[in-house]
DNA sequence: TCTCACACCTTTGAAGTGG
DNA sequence: CCACTTCAAAGGTGTGAGA
């Protein structure tokens, strides 16, 4: 789902160059794309499953911001306890049927089979993959809601949080170190019982969105782009220089450099000094003073005294300093100022706003042409373009990823502006669940962006009493699966959630109730056919969803189980997961 | 490579206040 | 009762030392 593929298949048409859609189209539009006729979803006959018959697509929100880290080589933080996503996945959804029931979730899926180092200044494949841990999803809490409040506000799984310990059952989602992971979403219809063709399933990857996970992050270009654009990092803006930390060693070295400096001031004018009252300065602020001079000559930088000939400075002690002396004459030559960056933190820009391709020109359901030509292309055009396989950008040695949509973007330097952004324009998350985590805030709008964007209302606050106590208790169960037991699969997710729909949960606690499942149907190409043509299996096989896929819920359970099959030999009923009834309820964040 | 304690920061919600 | 402000706790950050 590159630019260049949605051009050869679009024509001429205007991309929007926010955030990407990832159609949905029922199966057969393979078949229309390869026949080069147009997929029309109208003709669509039988007892397929509602969702197959939906066009329904969904957005990166925040493109612009994951296009900067993926430009770098996005690396996510994992530890022990969890780490959120920095940026978050949010994603604008259209094309649900907004009286349907849908369960939204994500997971992490390898992005290829390789494990990687990070040398000196880029990153390495180092090796094979570890075994590919099982699944786990973290289901959106406000699942299971209508479709109609999936597409009203962006989604955000901004609280999803990643992790390396495997014996978590926080809801946390388990990855390797310093392998390659995308973010997937699942949309799950939830089944009704009075409507035989509810239980679809569908399934996005964002491959723009992929990252090595850390322990620590490596790229102290990517540090800086998260410590400009996080909010909860504004304390080490400035180059940390306004950290206690800092100041305190800033305020040793500088009492030091002042008394050397006062000696060669006594020494070299003849015990002419200043003094304050009757002594000499001696005090922190004159102090600082002093050493914001000085420290401007060797690369510390006292807040506001930043120079931009920092090149020909001696390195300094903290790495970022170092690694912004290390852009040399590209960063000095970037603009400077918040105008400079040039933006305005499309996380936070786009939180109050809708700009899809989907809605503006393309997309909405009423436009059938377009938007039929545009979910064609988006879905499609892997089909078309023989790119590289998404675990083959590596090979080349290259520390980056790979760029979808490279022609459709403003060409961003390794260095780009963000990094001489100041203070101020954080990029926020929103939080459509409950208040939001990372309030937005005010900013003038982008320019550039605005003519694309439509405004979205402000999510509402959803109070933390929105689901019942007794309907979490219908879903907690009594014992909870652990992660060396039988894992939760998406089965009994949904078997859970169903039957608690009748209890009244329209959401799950905001409180960090998450429900958490495991499931391992890992295998490429369930349903579409066309996918393993084009991605041979492989021995960990990447997903091979780089375009949405439908699934059955049935034929996605019975793939399910196949796939345990092999691992575990237990599962034979197709239609029903043995482990439902083992009275295990899903995992709850409480 | 990983863990942990730390300082710094934002977010959140309760409590207080005034109209 | 509502809107607003204040305050403290919770929790998200990267850092840096040490294993």
């Amino acid at each position: 789902m590159y630019l260049h593929e949605e051009r050869l298949l679009c024509g001429d048409y205007p991309l929007n160059s926010q955030p990407r859609n990832y159609g949905n189209c029922p199966p057969d539009w393979k078949d229309a794309v390869l026949r080069g006729q147009s997929w029309n979803s109208g003709v669509k006959v039988g007892c397929e499953p509602e969702l197959s018959a939906l066009q329904v697509r969904v957005s990166l929100q925040g493109r612009e911001l994951w296009e900067q880290f993926g430009d770098i080589g996005t690396e996510m933080l994992i530890t022990k306890t969890g780490r959120r996503m920095f940026p978050s996945c949010r994603v604008t959804v259209t094309g649900l049927n907004p009286q349907a029931k849908y369960v939204l979730m994500m997971d992490m899926v390898s992005f290829d089979d390789d494990k990687y180092k990070w040398s000196r200044d880029r990153w390495e494949v180092s090796g094979m993959t570890e075994p590919h841990l099982p699944n786990r999803f973290f289901i959106h809490p406000d699942s299971p809601s209508l479709g109609e409040r999936w597409m009203q506000y962006p989604v955000s799984f901004h609280k999803l949080k990643l992790t390396n310990n495997t014996l978590n059952s926080n809801g946390l989602v388990v990855l390797h170190s310093m392998h390659k992971y995308q973010p997937r979403l699942h949309i799950v219809q939830s089944p009704d019982p009075y409507n035989p063709l509810s239980g679809g399933y569908l399934r996005f990857t964002f491959p723009e969105a992929a990252f090595i996970a850390v322990t620590a992050y490596q790229n102290s270009e990517i540090t800086k782009l998260k410590i400009d654009n996080n909010p909860f990092a504004k304390g080490f803006r400035d180059n940390g220089l306004n950290r206690k930390r800092f100041r305190e060693k800033e305020g040793q070295s500088s009492k030091k450099l002042n008394e050397r400096q006062l000696q060669m001031e006594l020494k070299s004018s003849n015990g002419i000094v200043t003094y304050r009252g009757s002594r000499p300065v001696e005090s922190d602020d004159e102090a600082d003073v002093i050493v914001s001079s000085c420290s401007s000559g060797n690369s510390y930088g006292a807040a506001g005294s930043r120079t931009d000939d920092i090149t020909s400075l001696p390195a300094a002690p903290n790495p970022l300093i170092s690694a912004f002396m290390n852009w040399g004459a590209a960063a000095a030559a970037l603009p400077c100022g918040q105008e400079g960056w040039g933006v305005l933190d499309p996380m936070t820009h786009n939180t109050h706003t809708y700009n899809t391709l989907t809605t503006r020109d393309y997309g909405s359901p009423g436009q059938h042409n377009e938007a039929r030509h545009t979910g064609l292309s988006n879905v499609a055009s892997p089909l078309f373009l023989p790119y590289p396989p998404l675990g083959q950008t590596h090979h080349l040695g290259s520390v980056g990823f790979r760029r979808p949509q490279a022609q459709s973007r403003k060409p961003v330097g390794p260095h780009p502006p963000h990094h001489q952004r100041g203070p101020s324009g954080p990029a926020p998350e929103l939080s459509h669940s409950h208040t939001s985590d990372h309030q937005p805030q005010q900013q003038q709008p982008e320019p550039h962006q605005a003519e694309f964007d439509y405004p979205l209302p402000l999510p509402p606050k959803v109070s933390r009493m929105h689901l019942p106590e007794s309907a979490l208790r219908s879903l907690e169960m009594s014992s909870s699966p652990s992660v060396s037991g039988s894992p939760w699969s998406l089965t009994d997710m949904l078997n859970r959630i169903h039957s608690s729909e009748g209890s009244g949960i329209n959401s799950v606690s905001p409180q960090g109730k998450l429900l958490q499942a495991q499931a391992q149907y890992e295998r490429p190409g369930l349903e579409l056919g066309v996918n393993r043509e084009l991605w041979p299996p492989q021995p960990n096989p990447p997903l091979p969803d780089h375009e949405p896929e439908y699934l059955p819920l049935h034929n996605m359970m019975r793939y399910h189980q196949n796939s345990l099959i092999g691992s575990a030999g237990l599962l034979r009923d197709s239609h029903v997961d043995p482990r439902v009834p083992s009275c295990k309820a899903p995992m709850l964040d409480l």
